[in-house]
DNA sequence: CTAGATGCAAACAGTTTGCGTCACT
DNA sequence: AGTGACGCAAACTGTTTGCATCTAG
């Protein structure tokens, strides 16, 4: 799918070196399937460049994610957050501070699914509404307060 | 809100033994604005118990989380997970096995969000169809895969 | 009295950083 | 040639575990 003038070209549009770990990191992530972490991918990229350190390969996811070549599937990927509302709601997550604030479920219109894959019984819908909160919208446009 | 004899019939119908530091964490988890942390938990906890370990806090908060006295705000705060695709979509997360699948967007109704707070711009919405997958329902009712 | 809870320290997993060397542009 | 990438090891953060002691039931 990706060549690798493919690959040189959007290093190039990104501003990045094309370097060989690079490319092979890069063709990991996007050609594997489900959403690997870093691990995962370090173990394919090994075999491939079993010289490759981890640390390159940490230092390269954040460089695509940081360039938008790759997402992270969840901002919730920290620690441990704890939740003691039982009413049914979703969560303002900021995208700068990454806070969460509480949302009633009553804010957002019904839901409905169409083409579930068989077999998947669904238990209940957790809905993240991303973006910018009032304070870190208010501080200015970079570099937010990164608070709990 | 909770006084001492409303945490101990509460820990009675978990069957749990009602300590002290028990409930000091229960009520710290409960009364705290947003969605503290086990370390924010802790450190309120430590102004009343000061000679409370973190691991206490850490394994009660583990207990609370099994028993259903307290929720996760997230499945996702394991480690990273890298999203390569670009298309518009949610994801099926299992909550036995916690792998993720994609989810088109075009198998969702059109979401209409009601009563924001003022000041939070709306960049995305991210949906998670909690649930359990395929793989885990057929392998009996207890104790999933925990794949990737 | 006994199962289970606590506190401590050590172990772990995931991730980041400092630094000398090497490679892309 | 110079900036930035690589690889290694060490540092860090968040979390779990083993074990001896203590406490709720």
């Amino acid at each position: 799918m990706h060549s690798l003038t493919d690959f040189r070209a959007l290093c190039h549009r990104h501003r990045l070196a094309a370097t060989h770990q690079r490319q092979v990191i890069y063709e990991a992530a996007t050609s594997m399937i489900g959403h690997p972490s870093p691990e995962a991918i370090y173990d394919k990229v090994r075999k491939k460049v079993p010289s490759i350190s981890l640390a390159t390969v940490y230092k390269n996811i954040r460089t695509f994610l940081d360039s938008g070549l790759l997402q992270e599937v969840s901002l919730h990927h920290g620690s441990l957050r704890v939740e003691s509302n039982h009413a049914p709601h979703h969560h303002l997550v900021c995208v700068r501070c990454r806070s969460i604030m509480d949302f009633d479920e009553a804010g957002l219109g019904r839901l409905q699914l169409r083409k579930l894959p068989r077999g998947f019984q669904v238990k209940r819908i957790a809905v993240d509404i991303l973006g910018i909160c009032r304070s870190c919208s208010s501080k200015g446009t970079r570099g937010g307060t990164r608070k709990a």
